[in-house]
DNA sequence: TCATTAACACGGG
DNA sequence: CCCGTGTTAATGA
């Protein structure tokens, strides 16, 4: 059973034939807030397509050290996903969900029919490659180049487009395991860029008040 | 110079 | 009382 929500964001990309082999074969899964999606090492046997929330996805150290990657919204879908289905292997990052999470699960064998089958579906496939891809860089860029200020501010821009609101619910610790640096940094900065009219600081939210 | 770690005080829920 | 926050001091890269 597919919802509407589907169907309105969907009907725009897939042909109906792929839509109705979707309908047919997908079937969809809720998560709550925290859920982990998919881990590290997991088998990935089912292909997700965001129908709705926000998916974190995320790399981690030896250590169990955190890096956020990037963040997947409405209509993405997992690279990661892409690339284990082909090579038929391990999962090398975790998704999180980041709030509730709606997603249509597409059965593995069915990417590779219907990469021939379906242009619509070839191309939604190759184009999320792409996005990802240059998110992926746009993560090392900033890792590169960019001091944590910047990237702390790159990081809150992010959260408030992806969000529509300009309030960001995260503790300072929380940010701080997202760009993988502590706490105490993540306070400090965040000060000055309060001293500097450029966010407001409360408990558990931060105002993004740029733009 | 700037990040990290540990430690401490403050305060709201 | 617990947790998030703000700050400092010591240490290291």
């Amino acid at each position: 059973m597919m919802t509407t929500d589907f169907q309105q964001f969907f009907q725009s990309v897939f042909e109906p034939e792929l839509l109705q082999e979707i309908n047919v074969t997908g079937f969809q899964k809720e998560f709550m807030e925290g859920d982990i999606i998919i881990d590290i090492a997991d088998n990935v046997k089912f292909m997700p397509l965001l129908i709705s929330g926000i998916i974190k996805i995320l790399r981690e150290d030896d250590d169990g050290n955190e890096l956020l990657l990037y963040f997947l919204e409405k209509g993405n879908t997992c690279a990661m996903t892409l690339t284990c289905c082909i090579g038929n292997a391990q999962s090398e990052i975790r998704a999180i969900a980041e709030t509730e999470v709606c997603l249509i699960m597409i059965p593995v064998q069915k990417m590779d029919e219907w990469m021939a089958k379906y242009k619509t579906w070839r191309a939604f496939v190759l184009q999320s490659y792409q996005n990802r891809f240059m998110e992926v860089l746009d993560t090392v860029d900033s890792i590169a180049f960019l001091n944590m200020d910047k990237r702390l501010l790159k990081y809150l821009a992010n959260k408030v487009k992806i969000s529509n609101t300009n309030i960001i619910e995260s503790t300072h610790q929380q940010i701080a395991d997202d760009l993988n640096t502590s706490r105490v940094v993540i306070s400090r900065l965040l000060k000055t860029l309060e001293k500097q009219k450029q966010v407001e600081l409360n408990r558990n939210s931060i105002k993004y008040l740029l733009h």
